[in-house]
DNA sequence: TGGCCATTCCCCAGAAATGGGGAGTTTCAA
DNA sequence: TTGAAACTCCCCATTTCTGGGGAATGGCCA
């Protein structure tokens, strides 16, 4: 706390020392916001973070969350909101997790969204119309979403709502679309979804390329075609790579590299 | 708690904006760029208000990639920057399909990243290396890259990077966030990408019961001893969902339940 | 009822992966 | 100059995967 404190003074003073003159404020706002979120040791010390950024732009609720049935599910999930407890209790009654009509329209998008746009985005179902009188009912009125996806993990993202009778303004949303995404990364940090392993394994140029190989489904020996070298040659990067994760089979090894940038989707799925 | 927040509430220009003075011009420029990629009618169109708006930021270089539905539809990925020619050269020689440095590190975020933060983020090989200093060579100082997910559709990035002996001001990064999201989000419309993939292979429960247990290094054997069935029923879930997802092996299986959130990185890697 | 699907089980043969060993050259930095 | 790491190649034996067949049961739905 107060080291997070300290986090924002200083970042105010280097902001416009740096500069030498005013910056612009909103501007500012969003830049103390994530050194804050980025110093936060808790997930109480986020909550209310967001919750206090939340208010100054003009919206009275916030929820981040993984889009996931928390009761059901084995996957540990972030959740961090300020939403009325009983749509709490309604949305896990419900098992929403995933078929909110809100996250459902965030799982389309990159780019933030007002509520405003869910029935262009998404077909509204009947059990979807209920939901959505049911959050006015609690006082969530309108709102704006920020979606927060990352491949090979639960999909999620950051809201921000209005109380009933509020609208938000629409200049600020450009600075909710930051906040929302600093918000899920803080968020993510904070519960180890992803750790950063200082003592990651290091691969070889050529492990790598083994691998990228492997995981679009060549053997070995076409990806020594491939690459130009020996059948074993492939063969032993393989086996180094697999040592240095300590994996016993290719599966592993595809998805460890997956898992720390090693490789890519984009690359395994290439045809 | 608000503590720590009495430097944001002074905020002036919040103040002022509620009370319908002017905007500060960050967020009216956000805006008006919001705005004008919506109304964007052409791929060069849209460039040109990102080079416009890359500048207004402090950067010099934008370079926008998207992977368009790379498993299954053939469509033309995207690809829209500024960067030099000789940069693009370089890449389309040396890149032989295996993505660069800063395109694996977006893959592991939702947040937009400082290049200076990289070597954090992945493991950089030698090769990585030289990308990195081929990249200073063509007159890439140092960047800002923001990560665009949708779940089993697209991937891609916007990134801003400076020109040598420059530098970007930090000030400027939340709206950068907000700027990449936005011109990706413009870019898959006028891709004409399509919005929703409903061709998802449907898995039984059995198939994923042994994918899950084959995604964490298990055979066929051993997972037919944790699911107490035969070790060829093991081997027939395999071969049927290999078979619905069209792949050849249990590596390419996995990564394609990873993919479209069958399993997720929190599966496979149990210990 | 008949068709579809999920689930279970079985056979075979060839291809591929895995684990164990060893060894030479080059490159780069200490 | 020395050493570590990367890259290359080779041998062996065993396990595992993959693709090709076929078949019985039970549930669900039109």
């Amino acid at each position: 706390m107060r080291k997070g404190q300290g986090s924002v003074t200083d970042a105010a003073a280097w902001g416009a020392s740096r500069i030498g003159m005013a910056l612009p404020m909103v501007l500012a706002t969003a830049q103390k916001f994530a050194l804050a979120v980025e110093a936060a040791a808790s997930i109480g010390e986020l909550g209310d973070l967001i919750d206090a950024i939340t208010r100054e732009m003009g919206f009275r609720y916030f929820a981040l969350a993984h889009h996931v049935d928390i009761a059901r599910s084995a996957q540990p999930a972030i959740r961090i909101h300020n939403y009325p407890p009983e749509w709490e209790a309604y949305f896990d009654a419900e098992g929403l997790g995933r078929s909110d009509p809100v996250h459902r329209a965030s799982h389309l998008r990159n780019l933030g969204f007002p509520w405003t746009m869910l029935g262009e985005l998404i077909d509204l179902t009947r059990r979807d119309r209920e939901i959505i009188a049911r959050s006015k009912c609690v006082g969530l009125a309108d709102g704006y979403t920020v979606p927060a996806h990352i491949p090979g993990e639960s999909e999620g993202s950051c809201s921000f709502a209005t109380a009933a009778g509020r609208t938000y303004r629409t200049e600020w949303l450009p600075l909710a679309q930051f906040v929302g995404a600093a918000a899920f990364a803080a968020a993510r940090r904070l519960a180890g979804v992803r750790p950063i392993d200082s003592n990651r394994p290091h691969l070889s140029d050529r492990q790598r390329d083994c691998i990228y190989w492997a995981a679009r489904g060549k053997s070995d020996w076409e990806t020594s075609q491939i690459l130009g070298i020996g059948h074993d040659t492939a063969i032993q990067h393989m086996k180094e790579a697999r040592r240095r994760y300590g994996v016993i089979n290719r599966t592993q090894l595809a998805i460890h590299a997956l898992y720390d940038g090693a490789l890519t989707f984009t690359d395994a799925l290439k045809r």
